[in-house]
DNA sequence: TCTGGGGTCCTTAATCTA
DNA sequence: TCTGTAGATTAAGGACCC
């Protein structure tokens, strides 16, 4: 029998986990005078800043995650404001993703408090998926003395959705059979990417549930939202996700910025700013064995008002000098070198393994050689993706033949 | 309200190239 | 060889997520 969410293979379990109020769960985990307290993890009041967790207790005054700083002081003045300790919670994390793949192979850490996890082949040994939902969330307590969210349901999309019904200390399962029902009555908001935007688009259409949005044709969201987003909606909508778990992703980018206390127009500051930047993101890059050959300036000024200026070179780089001197050169032919910053940043993209010599540097295919030298590319881009790079010895003998 | 830092993906337009 | 075009690639900006 077909069923609408894959039609050669059985549904699957699918668990979505979300830790409950993370870093500030854990910090009144570890400091005993914070239990019961309204805990807001982020900037300090006074500074330039927005809030990264809130203990269940200052949501009670409204504060949320996001949030200006400056409004969660105004909400809650009598709040215990704390810097994150990141060390702490990346620990606390993995702590999690062990005893995850104690249920399941199948894991995948989602962000430092989410993770997904396929059951679907933990049921024969271990019992019902609730079952092993309430394994998991007992074993989450009594070994971290901390709560998670758990949702399950036939894919990704039900389980994440599914896992923010009941919190915190939730356990919401919905059955294959009950997505659409399940779908139907809550607020498009809930439908992970569309965010206030597109939100606020599907309202102007009189479509703020998700079963108004199922009502809509393919056509009419493809016209009005464009071949993309359109599809996302209409499959969203009849709850068509995917539900493959595991597929570890390979970062594409690595970037560092910086917002200043106080906007300036220091140039030694600046200066000075981005040449910690480049060598924070040069020694990311060496560790995690990657070099970049696109670099990007961002800037963003007095009022807000954010700019990009990028430049792709044929070669690749990790070291603290290149970047530095190629952002440099971004920034000092940039137009607004006399404005007051408020954030500098440095990215660095189009990354590929080592140092070696890039895909770029490909001769033209007019000749036999050079066509042999595009078949040899070709069964390496088959073999490990488009990005991969070129060992050098393999990229010189053509070069050479081609001078 | 006055907006961090680290990412990913999408859109659009211009240009290059197979 | 010429021409036309589909598809990459580059650059800039933005939406969104945790």
């Amino acid at each position: 029998v077909k069923h609408p969410f894959r039609q050669d293979a059985m549904p699957k379990f699918i668990m979505h986990l979300d830790m409950d109020a993370f870093f500030a769960a854990i910090e009144q985990r570890d400091n005993p005078a914070l239990k019961g307290k309204p805990v807001i993890i982020g900037a300090l009041p006074g500074g330039r800043g927005v809030v990264s967790t809130a203990s269940y207790e200052a949501r009670k005054f409204g504060v949320r995650s996001a949030m200006p700083i400056s409004e969660a002081y105004r909400r809650c003045p009598d709040g215990i404001f704390l810097r994150p300790n990141g060390r702490k919670y990346v620990q606390a994390s993995e702590q999690v993703g062990e005893i995850l793949k104690c249920i399941s192979p199948q894991v995948e850490m989602a962000s430092i408090d989410e993770a997904y996890i396929d059951i679907t082949g933990s049921i024969k040994l271990l019992g019902s998926p609730g079952t092993i939902a309430m394994l998991v969330k007992d074993r989450i307590k009594s070994s971290l003395l901390l709560t998670a969210s758990v949702g399950i349901g036939p894919n990704r999309l039900i389980a994440k959705i599914a896992s923010d019904m009941n919190k915190p200390d939730g356990l919401t399962i919905v059955k294959e059979s009950e997505v659409l029902e399940f779908l139907s009555a809550l607020p498009v908001s809930k439908i992970p990417g569309i965010g206030k935007k597109a939100e606020e688009a599907l309202n102007k259409l009189g479509i703020f549930y998700i079963g108004q949005l199922r009502a809509r044709s393919e056509r009419e969201l493809i016209s009005r939202f464009g071949e993309s987003m359109g599809g996302f909606l209409f499959n969203k909508s009849r709850g068509i996700s995917s539900d493959e778990v595991g597929r570890e992703d390979i970062r594409k980018s690595i970037s560092k910025e910086r917002t200043f206390g106080e906007d300036t127009q220091d140039s030694d500051r600046l200066h000075r700013t981005l040449l910690n930047l480049s060598s924070d993101i040069g020694r990311t890059a060496r560790k995690e064995g990657l070099s970049g050959r696109t670099i990007t300036l961002k800037i963003r000024l007095e009022g807000f008002e954010t700019h990009t200026r990028s430049h792709s070179y044929d070669t690749a780089t990790d070291t603290d000098d290149v970047i530095f001197q190629r952002v440099w050169d971004l920034f000092s032919t940039s137009p607004w070198t006399e404005k007051p910053v408020r954030l500098i940043g440095v990215g660095l993209s189009d990354l590929s393994n080592g140092t070696g010599a890039q895909l770029s540097l490909f001769t033209p295919a007019k000749t036999l050689r050079s066509k042999k030298v595009h078949a040899a590319i070709d069964r390496i881009k088959d073999r490990f993706g488009k990005k991969a790079i070129l060992p050098a010895q393999a990229v010189e003998p053509a070069d050479k033949e081609k001078k």
